[in-house]
Formats: C-alpha cells, structure tokens, sequence
DNA sequence: TTTTAATCGAGAAAAATATATCGAGAAATT
DNA sequence: AATTTCTCGATATATTTTTCTCGATTAAAA
C-alpha cells in the first residue's frame, strides 16, 4: 500500500509537543544545534523515553550520541501541529476574557489568527482591539460564511455558550476553542476544545487541601 | 486502624467533578432532587459507571433506581474539592490577562479569593481591580508572610515567570495557578497547576487540519 | 586504534485509566 | 402480589499511557 497511514495520536502527545516547541526555540535562540531527548526530559521532569516516542510521531527520526536537529524538529513540530501557517478565527464574547485573548499578540505563533470579535452588546460593536474589529453578534452567520471561517473562540458566560456554538456550527465553523464551564452539545463532527479554569482549580485547591493536612 | 486511608484521587477524577457539579448546580436550580449516574454521563458524553466511581471518591453512596440526591452530591463534591470555603490567593501580572481573572467574579465559587494582585509597572500600582489592590511586585514578600497567602497565579509572561515562581515561594506560597506557557523550576513539594493555552490550541489545530485533510 | 560514554529506537512490562458484565435493590407498573 | 424497569456498586476486562530494558550506533576520549 502507498498512501502513508495515519496513524492516531493520542492527546496527551499533543500537548506536550508544544512543551518541547518552547524549549526548542529557547535552545535555537542559544544557537545550540542539538539536542538529546534526555534533556528535553530533564527540563519538563518527564521520561526521556516518552520524549523519543513523542518526537517519533513528528515523523523526526534522531541519531545516536547526539540526539536531534533543533531546526528540524521544530520545523517538524510546527508543522505537524498546522502551526507553520494560521488558520483565521472568530472569537465571540468581548468581555474580560475575550478582550485578554484579542489583546494577547501571541496566539499567531500557536497557529490562529483571530480576524474579528462579536458582543451581544451594541456599544462594543465598532471598537476594535489591535486592529481587531467587533462587530454585533448578528453579523457572525453572514460574515462566517462569507470569510470561510473554521475555528471559532468562545468567551461568553456558560449560560450563553450553547446558542453561541450553534451560531458559529450555522455559520460554517468546524472547531470551537471554548471556555466557558458548560459541555456544548455539538454534531459530533464539530471539534470541540475545552479550557476549563474551574477543572484546572479543582486540581490545585485539592491537592493544596490534602498537603495541609498531611501535615497535620 | 482508625485513621481513614485518604486514597490517592486519580487528576482525570478531579477534572471530571467540577463538571458534575455544574450540572447538579443546574438541576437544582430546576428544582430537581435525584439525579442518576447515567443522566449525568448522558449530559457530558460519558460511561455511566465512570461517573459512579467518580462520585465514590466523594464517599457518597446512591440507592438502586432513583440515583443520588443532587444537594448531597453538591455538598459532597464542594468539600472534596475544598471549594466549600475559599482559600486566599495572590495574582502576579496586571496585564491583560491578570486583568480579566482579576475581573471575574466567579472563581469565588471554585476554591479561591484573589485579595491582592502585584506588576513589575510602577505605574499599575496603586489601582484596584473589583476592590482588588495591585501593588508593586516588589510588596510581594513582605505581604505574602504577613497575609499567610498560600495560592499564587501567575500571568505574567514566559520570560519573567520562574522569577515571580521564586518570589513566591520565598514569600510562603504553597501552590501555583500558572498561566505562562513555560516549565516552573520550583521544589517538588510546591504544587503547581498550569493552564498551558498552546497545550490546548495544538490539539485544536492538529485535529482540525486532520479533518480537513481527510475530506480530501 | 581501542575504549568509553551517550544516545537512539524497538520491544516488553507496568501502571493508570476507562469500559463492560452482572447480581441485587428499589420504585413503578401491571 | 407479581412483574417490569431502572439503577447502584462490586468485579472483571479492555484500553490507553507510561516506564523499563537492552542491543546497536555514533562521537569523543584514551
């Protein structure tokens, strides 16, 4: 057979792919030119062997003694991950957290470019943010179709984000960057991903609890 | 033995509960009292028995037929997670993205009271966000010892956060929210949670550019 | 040139996590 | 009262993810 499989890959190696990226491009900018997967390791407190597996899926195949390229697996990373080029985004909700996010430059180095935010609120509707314009959330349909927008970016109150995510899926919108603490109930084939601030908390306000009273 | 084994609570339980909890926080608000395991999983697209033995974990037990009594469950998920009465913390980094935590409202609900916020920027200090006071960075230490602080959120950027990690820790933090796309070299008995926003978008973008390819 | 040290990658093993099976109990229905 | 339906929780199984082992390879040092 010719066509290369595809092979799945899990998600916890996508996220620690980035991981590597960072400290990839702090090594590049030291101009150091290799890098063993021991390293890599060292520096996330993870096993190297992981780190080896991880980079395999990159397609990025290392040599012995020396390790890695850093050009090359970054090249490899980025690409691997579609962040050698942005794909447009909508974000929809200008509040706090919308206006952090539209405020934030960097997102363009983690593969999106946010080309327009939307409110419910008419007074925000004609302000723009670095450049960004807001327009009222009634624009979103026409203008999703016409701009052939695929990511969406939601940052509106849990109440809201349901109809908000049927909106962007209308208007053409194949995944969704969602934050707000509720579970969208999308068409499967919607990709969906969830930063949930208060799952994160739940993590650190138990363990907190639990060392102080191991150490009563 | 008298002493209650405290079992170790697997992070994929602890990212699950906070979800449960919305629900339950929601059914209650409907007036409803019984909810049952497979509603739950029905709602987030979980195994039923997964959420059984989640909800083992908060040492509440259900009956056969008609499920579990949501205020019990909200009770019993809240203290578990020590979100029945928050813990104060210090922000480190005004900028926008401190901006918008400081200026939501809602993570009282979820374990933590922001008292305090601090920037590198002299010109920040001074100012109050909520009835939040930021200070100069340079405040922190003394008013960490002073104010028994033991939570820390970073969101200041990459470059400055293994120092603010430091300050800290220096300053009697015990744990910390980290919001900077960077690996925190700190003792291994601090505990830290990071929200890492490439981690979360590579999976996006990966999986995206995936689907569009295999419509090809 | 030989030896040593560091690394990769294949495969096996272990650990963690998720899912399936099923008997028993409780409520509703017949 | 008997039957049906729904659910729990104990146990077993499956799957996923991580870690360990080890021979082969490369570069540097002796």
């Amino acid at each position: 057979m010719t066509t290369k499989e595809i092979k799945h890959v899990p998600e916890p190696v996508l996220r620690r792919l980035p991981r590597y990226l960072q400290i990839l491009t702090r090594l590049k900018e030291e101009g150091i030119k290799e890098v063993s997967s021991t390293r890599i390791a060292d520096e996330l407190r993870l096993d190297s062997t992981q780190v080896r597996k991880d980079i395999e899926f990159t397609g990025i195949i290392g040599k012995p003694k020396t390790g890695f390229l850093v050009p090359q697996l970054i090249h490899a990373i980025e690409s691997f991950l579609n962040w050698d080029n942005v794909t447009d985004a909508f974000l929809v909700g200008a509040g706090s957290l919308g206006t952090a996010i539209l405020g934030y430059p960097g997102f363009n180095n983690y593969g999106i470019n946010i080309i327009a935010a939307f409110d419910s609120n008419p007074e925000k509707a004609g302000g723009t943010i670095r450049n960004i314009p807001i327009f009222h959330i009634d624009k979103l349909p026409d203008l999703s179709h016409r701009m052939h927008v695929h990511i969406g970016i939601i940052t509106v109150p849990a109440a809201a984000a349901n109809e908000v995510a049927t909106m962007m899926i209308d208007g053409g919108i194949k995944a969704i960057w969602n934050f707000a603490p509720v579970q969208l109930r999308v068409p499967k084939e919607i990709i969906v991903e969830n930063v949930l601030l208060h799952a994160s908390l739940s993590v650190l306000t138990r363990k907190l609890g639990q060392s102080i009273q191991d150490q009563k």
